[in-house]
DNA sequence: GAGAAAATAGCACGAACGTTCGATAATAAC
DNA sequence: GTTATTATCGAACGTTCGTGCTATTTTCTC
């Protein structure tokens, strides 16, 4: 009972790294076998059907977002550090060794955007549920007086989720090293803009934007997670 | 010798239409042979192998893109006009009929993002081109007074895909609606970022002659039709 | 250690795929 | 109108895929 276990999840330690360089549909049973040093069959029947493989493969892609990204994001201090640490850590995610074709979420959502089902389905709540906590977070940044009070957090995570969409994408595509270095202009870009001083808005200033705006953790040391 | 050409023309208006569906990875010969009335292996001789017809449904994408999106914008008044045009043009083609899955190009993307070849070198350089020509018209922009002196047209560039990259994944997998208005204010915050200093510095460039609204279309410049 | 339960392997199936080939029909050239 | 060329078809091949079935080996329990 205990040895399935272990296999199982070893499997999807692998299926994971396949379906990052191949997606949710080329991740195929035979290969994947294979490379496990097992038979077909074998593998097959820790899932039943390949939907069942290919989902179990995208909460374990979610999961390790979660714990990678995420989790560790909310121990920075609240407010405006906080999602700086989810923003570098979510451009990270992207170079994980793990991954070594890009993250399964966004692949698999290009291939599953417009295919209902239950696939579909996982990817569309998790990004809900993702955008809605980093909405959150960005309300809690205007509670703290990181960012001026008529912020709307829905839009601010939608802009910063399009930064790191095509951080994503000119890294994979583009190879191209200046993509780092233009997401995070973007996002300071971004931070500055709902900062709560008014005068930023519409200036355009060649330096990088003070930190002004609790920036540095030691600034708000003693306020943690909620 | 004309005959050839208008059914190669058909298929690839069908294909273009199925890779959006389905990926230009799930654009199978034998669906794709039946939508059209027409038998797999006839289908088949137009192109000689599947990788031909892949590439040949994504120049054909690529032209249309740039008929639909970018060369009308160039028609609208240089500078941020154009840009605004743009940006408008390039939300609206993730919505043509013609393209039931979104974007095929984006799709493409996603698929063949890692994985080296003609498809992959396609794709690459078509971006390249793409963003080098947004650039180019940041760079008018500035030259017009719209933005500041110190406005980096490549950064815009990033983060004016960045935008519209986000907007067509909510637009696809969340199905909001709201996508769209976000994808504007987000557009507007962009734009007011790089508007110039209060103090009007007027519009420098009287009559710098324009290559004028119909001007090249090099975008996609791939060879057709062998 | 014996027996029950679970995990894995081996094999075969039907379907779908890209591709080939020879035959036939439609079109263009003279 | 005849002929040469091109376009299309139908059938088949070799693979690969997901999946089901039956043994056999491994692991857990008492």
């Amino acid at each position: 009972m205990r040895k399935g276990e272990q296999t199982r999840h070893d499997i999807l330690g692998e299926a994971v790294a396949l379906a990052s360089e191949l997606g949710l549909e080329g991740l195929s049973i035979g290969p994947l076998a294979s490379r496990l040093g097992m038979s077909k069959s074998g593998l097959f029947a820790h899932f039943g059907s390949k939907e069942e493989l290919q989902l179990a493969t995208l909460r374990r892609a979610q999961q390790r977002f979660e714990e990678t990204v995420f989790r560790p994001a909310l121990a920075a201090p609240r407010g405006l550090p906080r999602l700086r640490a989810l923003f570098e850590r979510w451009l990270a995610w992207a170079d994980d060794p793990g991954l070594p074709g890009g993250c399964v979420i966004l692949g698999a959502t290009a291939e599953y955007d417009d295919r209902p089902g239950p696939i579909r389905d996982a990817l569309a709540g998790a990004q809900h549920r993702l955008r809605e906590a980093v909405a959150r977070a960005v309300e809690i940044a205007v509670a703290e007086g990181h960012f001026g009070p008529e912020t709307d957090p829905e839009q601010f995570a939608f802009e910063l989720f399009a930064i790191v969409l095509a951080a994503h994408h000119d890294r994979r595509l583009l190879a191209d090293p200046a993509a780092r270095n233009r997401a995070g202009r973007a996002f300071e870009r971004l931070v500055a803009y709902y900062a709560p001083r008014a005068s930023m808005r519409g200036t355009v200033t060649g330096d990088r934007p003070s930190a002004g705006a609790g920036a540095r953790s030691d600034l708000f040391a003693g306020k943690d997670a909620p």
